[in-house]
DNA sequence: GCCAACGTTGGC
DNA sequence: GCCAACGTTGGC
């Protein structure tokens, strides 16, 4: 089992949006990176647990505990020649966006980034580092356990 | 809206 | 395979 942090847009899915959701699950569209695909598909098990960062909005931070809730499969945003995420490189037959559903555990209050980074624990998260982009990102054991303290 | 950092693309 | 140009991300 490993720890992972993944960045959501609250514009696009909020933890609110999450929660109203059907069964509190969604399919984590959207990634176009192969870093955070090879992630998703290569390195996550069901029910690894998941932070769920807001990012890109007023507010940035930890706002809730999720998990994988699938297997690696196909992101149809992908096909849809109409939709923003289309990419006419890939095809049905050799799709290149894979991705997990994620499930919301808890809502949890928001641990903003300031607060984030007053922590010398922390220090190391990717997400802390400068430059930063990669959407999905492993957590380490002791990062989780520290951040649940927080809680 | 700005801009630093980074990933991707494409010409050579 | 290199690398300049370009596009995107994301905090501020």
């Amino acid at each position: 089992m490993r720890y992972w942090l993944m960045k959501s847009e609250p514009s696009e899915v909020s933890i609110d949006d999450l929660a109203r959701m059907p069964k509190k699950t969604v399919p984590w569209f959207g990634v176009r990176n192969y870093q955070a695909r090879n992630f998703m598909r290569d390195e996550m098990q069901v029910g690894d647990p998941v932070l769920f960062y807001h990012s890109s909005c007023e507010e940035p931070g930890i706002a809730g505990i999720a998990k994988v809730a699938s297997k690696p499969y196909p992101d149809d945003t992908q096909f849809d020649p109409k939709g923003k995420y289309f990419d006419p490189k890939s095809s049905r037959e050799n799709p290149r966006w894979i991705h997990v559903d994620v499930q919301l555990v808890k809502k949890t209050r928001l641990i903003g980034l300031p607060e984030l980074r007053e922590h010398k624990a922390l220090a190391d998260m990717r997400i802390l580092q400068r430059g930063n982009r990669l959407s999905i990102t492993p957590v380490t054991p002791e990062e989780w356990a520290f951040i649940e303290s927080l809680l």
